[in-house]
DNA sequence: GACGCGCCTTGATCTTGGTCATGTCGGCTG
DNA sequence: CAGCCGACATGACCAAGATCAAGGCGCGTC
């Protein structure tokens, strides 16, 4: 493991740290936890950091414990029997994940990849479960997130029905924008895609070369502008309206 | 509300029996609750009969409680800005629906349609808030079935963006077999669709003349044949290989 | 500098599925 | 019985994306 290099879009972040002080704790399950049961999590963790293209669990790994990401992005992919790859979720600082693996005590339906430099911290199975039994309001925790997925998924789902190709490239955009959009010199919303081309694509089911060619021509509708990862959003209102984002 | 009339395929229940001997509580969140907290549903719940295509809830209602299909079939649909519709989910007796909406306290995010006639019972949230206080277990039940409906939909989801037409269209049919299916005077492996065309195009994000092309397709293929709502599945084998089902 | 490689783009062509128009069948109603 | 309506099927045509093939560009390595 490297220590991720200068240049990358990523909290840098002492891997040795303790839970009490960490970013992104707050955000999290673990967020009400008591002093003692944070010292516990903190004593079992395994800190680590993974460069991209490693993988965190594989599909159909039995699913041992929690991956808590401190900083990075990991993303959630599935594969069919024939190959083909969908990327079904990124997720980034502060969320934990494999905690259906874990709740159901089933294998991993889905398979994490390093997106970007990341730092994460793993929690074996028996302390998870001492925790759950020590602290009830972990277990609304993870309700509320398993929840909050739901919705989200389930969103994804409809839209991926009903919408064409173009919609869902312009949603995804606005959800990076969400994330982490800013406004440049100029005033105009822009934001710095974390991934490539690629898996902009597997993100909406495409192909690479479809991409390439809505690219082409959302920019030729005068909607916005991309250059290498850089999207300048020209026509905010058209953008929104057609990705379907409800005001 | 009329009486759903003979020849209907649903279990025939007196609307006014009590949750203790409902043949559906078993299957239910409510399956580990004790006889004091059985009778508090049972004084709280209203229980309705249901014509197809009265409406449960819809889109956008506020989420007050709880609906416990008792018997028939609910289907969950979800509209979008330009009118576009998507049936995510057909739910039967023994499920409970709208959790999300009561859990969260936010709005309905799908519609609850009466597909066939149907008894359904609905307990209001101060209910079940009392419930939940006074139940543990209740917590759990509600966590297990978000991650059973996140699992499937995110499958579902994985599916639309990587499968084609044919195969999501021959996948459904297998869900239904599964439900459904029975074998025939002749042995053949035989299911009775519960919904018409449009709804199984619904099903799959695909328009009613798609699914008779669909359906003319695979029956010259030889993988099944389609008499209105019979389908007799000729080569299971084919079948489930063409529709991504692993073995 | 030459080469290879990953990422991206582009064009040509083909396939899939959507759209539109029309027709049939069966059941219901005046 | 005539007329109507909803569900389904089918054909002709169109459009959105996939596929295949080729090439450009930046970057690291020998």
């Amino acid at each position: 493991m490297d220590y991720p290099g200068p240049g990358m879009n990523m909290t840098q972040c002492n891997p040795s740290h303790n839970c009490a002080n960490c970013p992104s704790r707050q955000t999290t399950e673990w967020r009400d936890l008591t002093g003692a049961e944070l010292a516990l999590v903190d004593q079992a963790k395994q800190t680590r950091m993974f460069d991209p293209g490693t993988t965190l669990y594989d599909q159909g790994d039995e699913g041992g414990g929690i991956h808590c990401i401190q900083s990075g992005l990991i993303g959630l992919r599935r594969l069919d029997e024939d190959g083909n790859s969908a990327l079904l979720r990124l997720c980034s600082g502060g969320t934990t994940i494999g905690y259906r693996a874990y709740l159901t005590k089933e294998a991993h339906l889905n398979w994490a990849e390093v997106m970007t430099p990341s730092i994460v911290c793993f929690i074996e199975r028996s302390y998870v479960t001492r925790l759950l039994a020590a602290n009830l309001q972990l277990g609304e925790r993870f309700l509320q997130h398993a929840i909050e997925d739901l919705s989200e998924v389930e969103s994804d789902y409809a839209r991926s029905m009903t919408r064409s190709m173009k919609s869902r490239f312009l949603h995804v955009l606005m959800v990076f924008y969400e994330q982490l959009g800013y406004r440049d010199d100029t005033g105009s919303p822009t934001v710095e895609l974390p991934i490539k081309r690629g898996e902009l694509a597997e993100m909406i089911g495409a192909q690479p070369e479809s991409i390439s060619r809505l690219i082409r021509q959302v920019q030729m509708e005068g909607l916005l502008q991309i250059d290498d990862r850089r999207v300048q959003i020209h026509d905010m209102e058209a953008v929104l309206r057609k990705a379907g984002v409800t005001f």
